[in-house]
Formats: structure tokens, sequence, C-alpha cells
DNA sequence: CCGCATTTGGACAGCGCTATCCTGAAGGGC
DNA sequence: GCCCTTCAGGATAGCGCTGTCCAAATGCGG
């Protein structure tokens, strides 16, 4: 009987010690060498790398995250799939996490603050080595979940305003200065009466109104009936269905400044159904660029937001913090 | 000094012990009354889940994975996040396997064989509970780790041929009948020369364009030079220069099969740039019922494929089989 | 040549949980 | 009443890895 297996259970897995015993070293050398965690001779390194390899040895991640009640995991949480926004940041962090050597847990939290923190909790108990997060308005529960789990947490798509410093590390843009830039654009195309049509209503198109506000007082055409906010979510039909409600109500509106392309696009559609001509009679504008807006007729002007490279630029800022630089920047 | 701790790691974690001391019985008790694993008095459980619940008790998945070697995730292949497709379809499993207790782990394989293997590799030595994968073909290396990991495993999106059984476990629709049907549908409305545009050419895009060849065979319409495949990724754009190619090539086309929404789509919004009537002069059709499709002009023809329905189907068969329960059927 | 600081390999003891075996009690047939 | 089978709780021993301490080796000034 070669296994006499009595309380053995063997599980056919490439194990350290397997490399430890054909390199000739103790498993905890095997360890170091393997994570560089701390020096060991050069030779002995190359030994054990060559034995690893040939065995083709993989460390156990659950083994790994027990015994250093750390995983290999980052959280990444964001409020919707049905955005593609959203989608697009995803795909570039996951991407950048996983060339790091780290598994991307996805939470989608549906814009509720309840569902975040029910989420975040769950992820913090697999102890995670990270977390990215979308924005910066998160419930006091959160933000003491996140302060207190000690876990490097990077924020995306916003930064703080100016002079505050509450969340050390964000990779986004500031929501309401690209909302008041693109509303003077409008302005200096000669448009006066710019509507806003907010959907979704979450803090990013909050700021974005905010910007737009700020612009239109400055150049002295704010006016409140203009403001058409809608809590539903974003959708080409809530679009076509807002620029209906604003064409009847307003019709000396020349211009709308859609807090999303989704919104925009479906405006377009509904102005062609309507045969209101665009831009002559009236201007559409969007925000993040998303994929089609650039086939509309005619094509929507909109804010191109750097969505990928947020993503890539948030897991990486991420990465090092995991690594303990702690001298990264938001930006 | 209260804490000695010499070779003591604290980790403030409330663990099963702990349960176990506040509950008066042995830690094994503790894990069998609360997993449901083997006969406990009920008495002992109630006394467990009350000790449990008063301490905060939430097991710790990594311990967990590496005494049983099984965790508690799920790998979910999905061969790209720009196709709103598989947004959905993940977006359902993931919330499904959530709900049963699993935390889904994407991996996005963009229509790569060398990458879904890969991916599949990596996501085994995490010793998953359970594999959803989108499709039925996948390369030889693919079909063996999956055969030789043991791991239930559902495909998804797709069925396989009558009298194949090769996948014993699928959620999807056969591809094929459904590009029939549509066919079909075109040719009862009286179009003959009806070509199909098909992008990305994975093998779901396929199966649809045969369906179409046996439909219009059938009707002895078909015409191999009304096929038009165009390996690029689908998208808005090439579906506007797919159609101008059509239009330009083959005048008597009466009609268009895309093999994706966002072609159609695309094909819509060219048609209207170029004052092409849909449908008097060309009858555009397209597949998945993707958001945006009810709101062209005119709304898009299409077919609803159920995708989230098929996630949660898939992810809910799933469960069952990773539970023990192997009666669970395909459809 | 000695004493000290520094370096580097290894022994040891867990991390928190579950698989396995064992034991004592209860149930049932003859 | 006895033997044999179920049944449920518990003791034990890991799962595979890393944190912590220790010890041997090395370097170096005086």
């Amino acid at each position: 009987m070669p296994t006499p297996a009595k309380h053995h259970r063997a599980t056919g897995r490439v194990t350290l010690n397997d490399v430890a015993h054909a390199a000739g070293v103790s498993p905890i050398t095997v360890s170091r060498a393997l994570r560089g965690e701390r020096a060991v001779d050069p030779a002995l390194v190359e030994r054990v790398l060559e034995a690893s390899n040939k065995l083709g040895y993989v460390p156990d991640p659950a083994a790994r995250a027990l015994a250093s009640q750390r995983s290999n995991h980052v959280a990444v949480l964001i409020p919707k799939l049905s955005n593609n926004l959203f989608v697009d940041l995803l795909d570039a962090a996951q991407q950048t996490l996983r060339a790091g050597g780290f598994q991307a847990l996805v939470g989608v939290t549906h814009y509720d603050d309840g569902q975040e923190e029910q989420l975040l909790r769950e992820q913090l108990l697999h102890r995670p080595a990270g977390l990215l997060i979308t924005g910066l308005n998160h419930n006091a529960a959160t933000r003491a979940l996140i302060a207190r789990s000690q876990v490097p947490c990077v924020h995306l798509m916003d930064l703080p305003d100016a002079g505050q410093t509450e969340p050390t590390y964000c990779v986004g843009f500031r929501q309401n200065e690209a909302g008041a830039a693109l509303t003077r654009h409008l302005l200096a195309t000669g448009r006066r009466r710019i509507a806003f049509a907010g959907a979704q209503l979450d803090p990013r198109v909050m700021q974005r109104l905010y910007g737009w506000r700020s612009a239109l007082q400055e150049a002295g055409c704010y006016e409140p009936t203009l403001e058409w906010l809608n809590p539903a979510s974003s959708s080409l039909a809530l679009g076509g269905v807002m620029f209906e409600q604003i064409m009847g109500q307003s019709p000396a509106v020349d211009a709308i400044f859609f807090c999303n392309d989704d919104l925009a696009q479906g405006a377009l559609l509904a102005a062609l159904r309507l045969k209101i001509d665009v831009p002559s009679r009236i201007a559409i504008a969007g925000f993040n660029d998303l994929t089609g807006s650039d086939q509309m007729l005619p094509p929507l002007t909109s804010v191109r937001t750097p969505r990928a490279q947020i993503g890539e630029a948030g897991a990486n800022m991420l990465l090092a913090l995991m690594r303990g630089e702690t001298q990264a920047q938001s930006c």
C-alpha cells in the first residue's frame, strides 16, 4: 500500500513544501524567494525559481490569505452596469489590476447608499487588499467602514473641491468645472436660453448642474425654470420624453445640456421624429461621449470623459498604495 | 500587561471558537449547525445561532476555502463588456449568485480562445465552486481544463444541436433557429433579397448566419453574394459602414439582417443620413433587442433575447449543481 | 583576536476552518 | 436481554502558507 492514509487529505496540489524539497531549501526560504520579501542569496533564488517552474508551482491564494490576513482581491464598487461609462471604467480597472496580480471583485451599488454600505461590509470580510470606489459622496457608515478597515482606497471619477482634502486618493475630474465648461461653450456659440436636463440625480449629475448654474449666472442668463430634473434612470427613452417636455413647456429654449449622452441621444432621435431641426432650431449637448454619439444626426456635442484612463490610473494608484508607497497624489 | 503576546497573532476577528465558547458547545458543532451539514440537535442549533448573532460572527472565507478546498467564488467568463448583451447577462448572473452566497469573479475573454484558456486556468487555481461560461465552442485545452477540474459548469447563451449532448448543462437558445425565424419573418413580409451582415464572427453569429442560410434556401432565395461578413468588433459605426457597402454593391437588396442590434442601429442612422427610406426602400432587422432599438426611426425590428433570464436561470442551475443536485436540465 | 552589530536561513507556531475518525447513547430485531 | 446498527457530539489533525523569533554566519573596528 503506497498510501496508508489515515488522516491524510491529499489535494494533489504542488505546494511550497514540494518546491522546497526539490530546491533543497526550507519552505520559508522558498516563500521569501518568491515574494522577494526579505534578502535571499541570489543563487538560492535561482534554484528556487527553477524548481518552482519545473513543478509548475502556484501559491494557494486561500492559504496565503489566511496566513497573512490579506487577500489578492480588490473590491471595485460602481453604481450601475447599465451606463457604459462605468462599464468602460470597470473594464480598464479590472485589466490593470489583473496585470498587477490582483483579482477584482465587482459590486454594483445601484446608486443606493444602503446597498453600497452592505456591499462594502461584505467585501471587507474578505479582507481585500484594496478598494476602488466610484465617487466621493458616501454615507457616514460607509466612510467609517473604509477608515476603520485600514484598506487602501482610491476614489474614482470625481475630485474633492479645492481646499478640501478629505479622501486622500482620487482619480477623476471636477464635474462642476466640466459642466461649466460645456455651458460656456454653448454660450460662446450664441445660445442664451440653455436648459439643463438631468436624470438619475447622483452626486456627479448634481455637480454638473451646479457648474451649469454658475456659468449661466456669470453670463446673466440663469433662470430656475430651465432646470429639468428627473430622478429616474438615464436612458434613451427618458431623453426623448424629457426633450418633448422641455419643448412643450419652454419653447423659447435654444439649447439643452443633458447630463448624460444617452439622454441626449434619445433627445436627438426625438427631434428627428418631431422634425425639430438640430442645431438650427435648438442645440443639444450631452456628457461622457458614449458610443454612438458620433453616429447621431447631427453628431452629438459632448464632453469626452477619459473613463478608461481614469480606471487605469486609479488602479495603478491603488497598486502603488498596496505596495506601501504613500506619495501617490490625486489627479 | 494584559497581552503577553509571544507568538500570538491576534486578528480581532470573531471566530468559530468564540461562538462555540459562548454557546457552550464544541467548535465543530458550531460549524455543523451553521452549515446544516449534518444533523444537529435543534436546541443546540438555536443556541449556536443566538450566540453567533450576538457576537456578529461571520465565517472567514479564506479559512473555509483552505480547509474545505472549495471557495465561495464562481468564475464567470464572458467575451466582451462592450456588448450590452453580456453586461445584462453578467448583471443578472452576478446578482443571483450573490443572493445564493457566492461571489462572482468576472473574466473577459475578448473572444479569444487563448485568453479564455488563460483566464480559466488562473481562475481554477482559486478552486472556484462553480463556473459560468459563455457559449459552447471552446478549444480542446479549455474543455479538458473544465472536465479535469471537476468544477460544476453551466454554459450560457447557446444550446447544443439536437442529438448532441456534449456540454450537459446549458441555458440559452439555438442561435441558428432564432436566425432562421427572423429570416422567415422577413420573407413573410414579402422580402426576397435578404442580405446577412455579420461582424465579430463569433460562434453565435455564425449560427445565426447558418439559420439565415437555411431559411433562404428553403424559400429558394439563397445567394452567396448576400453574405457580408466582417471580423471587426460590432459597433454602430461599423453598422453604418456595412450598410453603405451593401447598398453600394448590391442595390437590389430589399432587407438586411444584421447579426447584432448595434450594427442595425448604425445602419438605420446611416440610412437617415443617406435619405434611404426604411422600411419602404429596405427593411433593417437586428438581433438581441438592445437598449435604444425602440427609439430608432423607425423602431428596429429585432429578436428579443432574454439575456437577463438566461443569466439568472444559468446561475440558479449552477447553484443547484453546487448543492449537489444533478437532475438539473438544459433549457 | 575578541566583542559587537548585521545579515540570512530555518524552526516553530499558528491563521480559522473542516474532514475524518471515534465514542457513547439511543433504537430495533430476535 | 443481547447484539448490531444508526445517530449525534467531540477530539484530532491537518489545509498551505506566513509572522515571529532564533541561531549561525559574516563583517568590522579596536
